[in-house]
DNA sequence: GATGCGTGGGC
DNA sequence: TGCCCAAGCAT
């Protein structure tokens, strides 16, 4: 790929070099990240590192990738693993899909002996789009590929003061990123990106004066650099309504699985209703307010006693294990801590 | 290109 | 408290 017409806006090498002299010396240590200019991670925990980073903060995902690779030390050991336990391990972390796909590409990786090395081959496993295959073709198997997401398109959109949306700027951030990336060192190069990004190109308050980049930065010369790109426009929140049973027997509380696909699919549920618009329902029982990405639901928890459905019935006292998602998490909780006030 | 898909933390 | 945001993907 030729150099951009981008390059006389920034020098490609002497950011480039000023990128990675800055992550040498301030790369943050992260449990599936090796240091700057040593030899990549094991593909495996790249891949599982950037998954579940699909989304999710550093913060959250950390603990979490241990149990993972405490668990599952080997791809192997994860493709041959029941899927109840991987979605039970992944609870609480949200994108359930991660999860499902997770299981379907560790299967056909171990199936062909091992992941591809080039990004297009790694881009057509399940849960692999542009942003992770560029990543783990870079991070692990030192192809030069551009390396997109989040932070990398705010700094690059600061660079060159975009001032629209992201969504809006797609080929403008890929030409230019492309311009940046070094054919040496590439995956330093896609971390130190991120890196910036998180902690000194934020969305708000970025801390330009320590930014190996500022002299390049045409988003610092214009002054407020918070303000470039443009904030996505909101949309408008949605309301939705539904009832959930708790039903308990003998120190047991019946739990189904979710269908497949959509919302929370795969994962182990309260049995309940539909959740529509109309409400709110009525019954008794203690209301859950929980906000997804794209609507708030208020769940009524009510008691009753017949099981519904194909299910288990879980110990109360073992609940945690179940792996449910925190929606219903929160459910059990209201229930065992109307109980304590009750008997209080 | 737009929409559906979780959750927790920061301010 | 409410809003914004996060190492995106599939359709």
């Amino acid at each position: 790929m030729p150099a951009s017409a981008a390059s006389q806006l920034v020098d490609p090498r002497g950011a480039t070099g000023r990128l990675l002299a800055h992550y040498d010396a301030h790369a943050r240590p992260l449990p599936w990240r090796s240091p700057p200019g040593s030899p990549p991670p094991h593909p495996y925990l790249v891949w599982l590192s950037e998954v579940m980073l699909q989304q999710t903060t550093v913060a959250s995902v950390e603990p979490r990738f241990h149990r993972f690779v405490a668990r599952w030390p080997t791809l192997q050991s994860l493709a041959e693993a029941p899927e109840e336990q991987i979605f039970a391990e992944w609870a609480g972390l949200g994108y359930y899909a991660r999860a499902r796909n997770l299981i379907a590409c560790a299967r056909q990786v171990a199936e062909r002996g091992g992941f591809p090395t080039h990004e297009a081959e790694l881009r057509k496993l399940p849960g692999l789009g542009a942003y992770t295959a560029a990543a783990i073709a870079a991070i692990a198997f030192g192809r030069r590929a551009v390396v997109i997401d989040t932070n990398v398109a705010r700094v690059i959109a600061r660079l060159h003061a975009l001032d629209r949306p992201l969504a809006a700027l797609g080929p403008d951030i890929r030409r230019l990123a492309d311009s940046l990336t070094p054919d040496d060192r590439p995956g330093d190069f896609a971390q130190a990106m991120m890196d910036l990004g998180a902690t000194l190109c934020r969305p708000r308050s970025p801390g330009c004066a320590a930014c190996p980049l500022s002299a390049d930065c045409r988003a610092f010369a214009r002054g407020e650099p918070q303000r470039f790109p443009a904030p996505a426009p909101k949309r408008a929140p949605r309301q939705r309504f539904g009832t959930a049973w708790w039903i308990e027997r003998a120190g047991s509380v019946w739990l189904v699985r979710r269908p497949k696909h959509g919302l929370l699919g795969g994962m182990a549920a309260l049995p309940g209703t539909e959740w529509g618009e109309q409400g709110p329902p009525g019954g008794s029982g203690p209301v859950i307010r929980h906000a997804f990405t794209h609507f708030a639901l208020d769940l009524r928890v009510a008691t009753a006693s017949e099981p519904v459905g194909e299910g288990w019935w879980q110990p109360v006292a073992r609940l945690g294990e179940a792996g449910l998602p925190t929606l219903y998490m929160k459910a059990a909780e209201a229930i065992l801590a109307g109980r304590i006030r009750d008997a209080a």
